[in-house]
RNA sequence: GCCAAGGUGGCAGAGUCCGGCCGAACGCAGCGGCCUGCAGAGCCGCCCAUCGCCGGUUCAAAUCCGGCCCUUGGCUCCA
């Protein structure tokens, strides 16, 4: 079975064919200026499930993930709280943050986290180049693309210079040839106006901190947006990638501009496939660090935990647009939970019994069978997550059915299906069954509610329920639900 | 204004590329039943869909074609 993408440079669903052995996987990454919203997460969850799948399907995965830490914003930000006192320093708090939420939503490490600062020789090479082939002319110490001389400027946004060109106002034009040529290199360091433009907390201008500036032959200054992206993915990774990934609102004009400067350099395809995440919106409006609408990642880690935001992003194909909101967590928490409760409810049933399979249920088997193919078929199909959740879904449900007043399991089909649930659920959707791994003090909680359980079951036997429901109140108030079946009771944390 | 994506049940959200298995998935909410001391979970069943509007193609359209209305995103920092 074969993998096919919607790929937003041709807006067709294509076969996917990667140039090499290896999958050349690159992600547009953060501004480090503030801390990661559930947006940015978005594209991280859904990447990461890409990744998995890719690996899952025998490939091997490049996967490169930078960290813009030169731009305005953060140099707005020295001096704030105690962020730093320089550039890098503010930088290097809010990196460090991004990895914690990254590592705490479960997601596969990158191969590399490049950032511009240590990639300046690189960015200047690459505009010299430009400017050599005559893509790129120097003005007042900065340096510009010019777009006219790109043909296939706007292919993947589907605009043409000429249209830019009529809404372009003259006025402002000042240093460029045209009004959609686009900074490569900007000369000095970032100035007071910018610097106030991007203050959150009103604090004095006159102080306003610089930033930091690089030598390059057009004199000091500091790279443009856009070309540090361009300059990492050829450095780590190749001239033509396979995979670029990005939230939608990079089509145009980050991605365009990628597209156009390393194009010119190289005369070779910059990436085979373009993929764009929908963004994430709270009532109608997307989520975004400058409408203050959002999110946090850690916030959010805290009240939902990774399993529950995994689910909610897998919920939706990772193109489409999607709302956020508390009632739509909560539904995610129930998907997930089932799940779970299904996964908990198949390794209970097979703990400690003998692997020999003394009843066979045909029903479940088939359903294991049914499950992985419908997975496989839709993941292949785009990366269709929601479909792949659903497939998981009946499984639970085919696990639950099967155990529904039976005295005697299927262990080898209830093995099959745990199987099933920890490579595609667990490998793949990232999702983490069977809880942490206990430390002590975990272990020494369950214990003792275990032994609390068994005081509890005394009372019942005896008919005493008062006391019964009395202790399962207590514990609930410690948030330990208690459930009772017909095996027993058990508790969730 | 220009470019792009989208409008499917009470909610949410697949299916639209490759028309028929869609009398529309999975889930949440609601209703009935089973199970249970109760609760929860689970199981079985049910309810709610003129698939934005109008027209066309076809034996057959949520899916293809044309027109219209509306929403969101991009065009400025943005995942």
């Amino acid at each position: 079975m074969t993998l096919s993408v919607t790929n937003t440079l041709t807006g067709e669903r294509e076969e996917f064919e990667p140039g090499g052995d290896e999958v050349l996987l690159y992600v547009c990454g953060l501004t480090v200026s503030d801390d990661a919203h559930l947006g940015h997460a978005r594209v991280w969850v859904h990447t990461d499930v890409m990744h998995r799948w890719l690996e899952h399907e025998g490939y091997d995965v490049r996967h490169v993930e930078n960290f813009t830490d030169v731009n305005e914003k953060i140099v707005a930000r020295i001096g704030e709280d105690d962020l730093g006192e320089t550039e890098a320093e503010v930088a290097a708090h809010f990196i460090a943050s991004v990895l914690d939420d990254m590592r705490g939503l479960n997601l596969e490490r990158a191969e590399v986290y490049p950032r511009v600062s240590e990639h300046i020789p690189e960015i200047v090479a690459l505009i010299e180049t430009l400017i050599e082939r005559g893509y790129a002319y120097e003005s007042n110490g900065s340096v510009y693309f010019d777009v006219t001389k790109f043909p296939d400027y706007g292919k993947l946004s589907n605009q043409s210079v000429e249209e830019m060109e009529s809404q372009g106002d003259a006025s402002e034009r000042g240093e460029k040839r045209h009004p959609a040529d686009f900074a490569l290199w900007k000369a000095g360091g970032v100035s007071a106006e910018d610097v106030a433009e991007h203050r959150k907390d009103g604090r004095e201008t006159s102080d306003a901190p610089a930033g930091q500036t690089w030598d390059s032959p057009w004199g000091e200054g500091r790279p443009g947006w856009h070309i540090e992206c361009s300059a990492m993915s050829m450095t780590h990774l190749d001239e033509t990638i396979d995979v670029h990934v990005g939230g939608h609102d990079l089509v145009f004009p980050h991605h365009e501009n990628e597209i156009a400067q390393s194009e010119a350099a190289t005369d070779r395809r910059f990436a085979r496939y373009w993929l764009h995440t929908g963004l994430l919106e709270t009532a109608g409006e997307k989520m975004s660090s400058s409408l203050g609408n959002f999110f946090t990642v850690s916030n959010a880690l805290e009240e939902f935990g990774p399993n529950v935001i995994r689910t909610f992003y897998l919920s939706t194909a990772y193109g489409s647009k999607q709302t956020f909101s508390e009632a739509a967590m909560e539904e995610a928490r129930e998907r997930w939970e089932r799940l779970e409760r299904a996964y908990d409810a198949a390794v209970e049933a097979c703990d400690g019994v003998d692997a020999r399979t003394k009843v066979e249920d045909p029903d479940l088997r088939a359903a294991v069978d049914e499950a992985r193919g419908e997975f496989s078929r839709a993941m292949n199909d785009d990366f269709n997550a929601r479909e792949a959740m659903a497939a998981l879904l009946e499984l639970a449900s085919a696990v639950n059915r099967h155990r529904e007043g039976r005295a005697e399991y299927d262990y080898r089909g209830l093995r099959r299906a745990i199987e099933a649930f920890d490579e595609l659920g667990g490998g793949v959707f990232g999702l983490t069954f069977g809880g942490e791994a206990a430390d002590g003090d975990v272990r020494l909680a369950g214990e003792l509610v275990e032994l609390v359980l068994d005081l509890r079951e005394r009372e019942r036997e005896a008919g005493n329920y008062d006391r019964a429901d009395e202790l399962r109140d207590a514990l609930a108030e410690l948030g330990v639900e208690v459930e009772d079946s017909a095996d027993g009771p058990t508790y969730r944390f």
